[in-house]
DNA sequence: CATGAATGAGGCTTCATTCAT
DNA sequence: GATGAATGAAGCCTCATTCAT
């Protein structure tokens, strides 16, 4: 009489949950479907009923990754305080976000691997990082108008940051126990803040 | 003391360059043995001949990567000038050197993503970054000693240009069209070697 | 007597029609339960609710074949004419009837390939000649019982009258441009009916 | 020094040879790959290093089938003889070779099943009919000229000689014990020859 | 040393069948 | 009766590796 719940959705969830699991672990050339199935406690049949194919649970995962939520970002700017604070504020979410990420590097670099070689990866891993990039960006710009700032080119600074934080966590994957990656990127960052101050 | 270069490590390199050209190409998933003796101009067998498996063209790949000298980066902290006046031309130095491995991504990458999870591949890679860290580090220990620069972690900010050098690679990966290395890499360390400098 | 056409009897015609026309379509091999399913507007499940299994589907489809009733042939023999003239009437019965089975060949033909290695197969195909053959036979045996037909094997005349249609069906599968089964069939069957016929 | 044979033509027929023995067995859809490579005395690899793909096994068997030379038949042409021996002569020898294609029955009827459905499939196999069928048409032809026989449509009569076989063929195969090939053959042919013939 | 045919373990995927709802 | 999600055995094919020549 009640019509089943569609489980669909659900079971879309446990799949990837599951793949990220075994990929993270294996790797995607290491990871047998049979891995995912078992994983998710469901069958190898089971997971072809939701996806078309390994290649295709890779793509939802990247999906995953991509369809992350940053609005707690945009909050940073509502600050009343001076751009380098607010930055500095900024920094320090993105680094936090990056901290939990660490886990997720080891399909992260797989990622990036394959964006050598294919463009609707290197598209989609850009989106990945657009808009903490656009936020970084208005922020020096306002920096920059309100005369806080040395001129500069916000893109290219905004970037330069980016770069910062995704070196340090590469960094961080293969040096644990030396690279802190809050000390070190609140330090680097505080070092290019300080040099985007007018000297007074 | 240097290896005597037989006829077998001409053969050794000549699969090597192969299989760099192959992987870069395919990744090492998909590149085939068979594929990297076509390149080769030579039989599987001969392949087995010189390597004992896949792997092991992998690994000695591995090797050549991490063996390639830096002597010439030594000459910057020689020049008489301010420190912040070498750190620039290192920097200009390294970018160099990197914008002549972005032919190389597809391959670092891979090495990146496995050394998530393998502890040997982590040791190497990290090899492959101390000297131009202790290079850094050094130079800004310099600065700091000199007054040129203010108190900081030395090791800690040479992290933070190499994070700075890495995380631009990756972006120049994804995004070659809007990532300049050079100019970005400039404008990134000119930022953090200004927040070095003592305010007059 | 008559088995009553209960609602279970509506649901396989309908289960059987569906699969013939997906069968006609796919193959037997090709075709999924799956589509049958769906051509049939009805679950998967419901299909083995009828049946037990995809070969119990076909063998009802034999079946289905096998059943065929050609009781209107029969009515050939009752005419009063010359025995000849009786039989290029029976054949033009016969070749109407092959005309509308055109669209059933391609299943007819996995029946003809099964029935090389199974027995019951064959017995099967066997009892569809059959009735037409003995039409066939009994015609004959009158014309030489009459007089009208030089000395013949009547059996072997009738075996060759069905090759005869059976050769054209499927020439006229692998040709349908060129072979007209009506117009080929006529000519074929008048000149074994004039080899038949005495030499006044 | 003695460069090695090529093999390839040979295990290419070896595998030709193991697929058709096995197919005739089991059916091109019951066929295991696994069962042609042993048949064939080879590992399931070794099948794949001259095949593309199961298809293309049977494809090269379709070949196979299509290329088989029919020469010596064109020496019935040349006979001195009226043409109504000529051509029980030529139905003797078409008879013969069926006889000796029964066992291949099996696969060709897999091809008919198939030629329902793959316009290549029906191409290949008209070819296959085709030099038969021009012989017939132009020996009958050749009585048609020479006022032996009454006037009909050479190319039609051979179409319906060609039926006639290739019912028989199907006949042969559904009921080998009460079929007689050669007999019934002879029996039809010789029916439709002296239909052919001018009344004296 | 070199070749390339041969091997066979193992992966991805399909799909007939089942069964909880 | 009917549904369709779930199962898992089994097939085709790939490809790293071996080895006779």
């Amino acid at each position: 009489m009640a019509p089943r719940p569609d489980v669909s959705q659900e079971r879309r969830n446990q799949i990837i949950a599951a793949a990220i699991a075994v990929f993270t672990r294996l790797g995607f050339h290491e990871a047998r479907i049979e891995d995912i199935a078992k994983e998710a406690k469901l069958s190898k049949g089971a997971l072809y009923w939701y996806f078309k194919s390994k290649d295709d649970i890779i793509a939802a995962i990247m999906d995953h990754f991509i369809g992350r939520e940053i609005v707690e970002l945009e909050e940073a700017l509502k600050l009343q305080a001076p751009i380098s604070e607010k930055l500095m504020k900024l920094n320090g979410m993105i680094v936090d976000e990056m901290q939990s990420m660490l886990d997720l590097m080891p399909i992260l670099y797989e990622f990036y691997a394959a964006a050598t070689r294919r463009k609707d990866v290197r598209k989609a891993l850009l989106q990945y990082f657009r808009p903490t990039q656009q936020l970084l960006s208005r922020l020096i710009q306002q920096g920059l108008e309100s005369g806080e700032f040395v001129p500069v080119d916000a893109e290219v600074v905004a970037v330069d940051f980016i770069a910062l934080y995704e070196g340090l966590l590469l960094l961080a994957v293969l040096d644990p126990k030396t690279i802190d990656l809050k000390k070190m990127g609140a330090h680097g960052v505080n070092l290019m803040i300080e040099g985007l101050k007018v000297k007074s």
